[in-house]
DNA sequence: TCCCACCTTAACCTCTCCTTAACCCGCCCA
DNA sequence: TGGGCGGGTTAAGGAGAGGTTAAGGTGGGA
């Protein structure tokens, strides 16, 4: 899984900005691949399975379009980000219907590259809404927990609790809040709570040294990682 | 199928500038919601699934960069295009790091706003012709679906459901999602989805060790090749 | 016209998850 | 010293979600 780093594939003819911008990569731990013209792009893009292709569309060789165009008769639907100095309405429009799937006029802010390019590359690894405490992680999207990077098998309803635990933290949560934010206005009549909490900390923290879910006397229970003095 | 239109939601306060949006957005048979703040911006978001959501950053009762950031923090991962007249570099920076995906500055041409949007909706409803999940890829053009390179036989339902569930990969996709995209608004009465999860995974998982659809207990259907997590 | 692939139903089964009601412990205070 | 209280632990039972199978109906192609 594209866990690591990401790859990119910068296509573009003038050396200084393609080194200025394979620099500024570097320093955001981003690798990138260079081709100096459209058709080493194409080439490599086709070979190699790049997280996003920035494109030049002004490009010895094969221009911009054309390799975009190229990519999705293949069947490739990497992300390709457009990067020219062609600003017309008409331009941007030709831009996208060849398949980019942004389009940055130069001159442009590194930053906003940088950032463009990411949005892309989160798209398709799947996006990354994450709450994290120490070495637990809670997929919002995916609906499940890590702890150590292994998956806490966790039902319905400890799941719900440990998002509301999650959202509070290091903070501790009021069992009053607690079944407020799980079963609303029909709450349980009995200390199903308890069981709930007796469980997920089960899953949570048996087999682990550190303890995560602590029980705050009196005030409720709490998720971090270190014990607090008081 | 959703392939038939698109469904946006504009959150804009300027009620000109939304109606001509609208307007224009109808002759290109382009569904849109209104909502004139924040707050009512966000429950429709929350409520509904739109393909795209434009969203102003000036808004009553919620700006747009709270609207976005709470849509992430509640899991939605639903493309949001940032709409606003902000145009510094930190306000980009800002609007992307809040969760947005795309961000244009007004005033903007029309054509470029319903081109954007598009091209965000893009992943999840047609245009692209192939998707992969694994060693699973599913041809949108030959209505056709390979696992390790071998042909699966999929009936025209079970190709429907493949098809939303790895647009949304690997994110889960609940019961009433699937059965909406599948059948609309007049749906089977009965268990039939089951059936047709069934003998998906049937066709999908049964000769191969590593599965790839899976179920989320209370939350729905995922593809996905590994429960790997970070 | 017949056949076949596909879809819907319904019946039934399995298993997960939730609730409930026990009982346990340690602590504090009457 | 014993009972109340906050908290922890365990197991039973039932509801409901999810999985499986088979029968019947429909429509399109041979």
């Amino acid at each position: 899984m594209n866990t690591d780093k990401l790859q990119l594939l910068l296509v573009e003819d003038d050396l200084d900005l393609a080194t200025a911008v394979i620099e500024y990569l570097e320093l955001e731990d981003i690798l990138c691949d260079h081709a100096a013209n459209g058709q080493v792009g194409l080439n490599l893009s086709l070979q190699n399975q790049y997280d996003v292709v920035i494109l030049d569309l002004n490009l010895p060789k094969m221009n911009g379009l054309q390799v975009c165009e190229s990519l999705r008769m293949q069947g490739m639907d990497v992300p390709v980000l457009m990067l020219t100095a062609q600003d017309t309405l008409d331009d941007k429009l030709t831009g996208f219907a060849k398949g980019a799937d942004d389009y940055l006029v130069k001159p442009f802010a590194m930053e906003e590259l940088i950032v463009r390019t990411r949005v892309l590359a989160r798209r398709r690894s799947g996006q990354v809404m994450r709450l994290s405490v120490g070495d637990l992680t809670l997929d919002l999207q995916q609906k499940q927990a890590y702890r150590a990077n292994e998956l806490v098998k966790l039902s319905p309803t400890a799941f719900k609790i440990l998002d509301v635990l999650m959202r509070t933290s290091p903070n501790p949560v009021s069992r009053e809040k607690l079944m407020q934010s799980v079963w609303g206005d029909d709450q349980p009549d009995s200390n199903s709570l308890k069981v709930h909490i007796f469980n997920l900390r089960k899953q949570l923290d048996a087999e682990h040294d550190v303890k995560l879910l602590h029980t705050i006397s009196g005030h409720g229970f709490a998720i971090k990682d270190a014990e607090l003095s008081s």
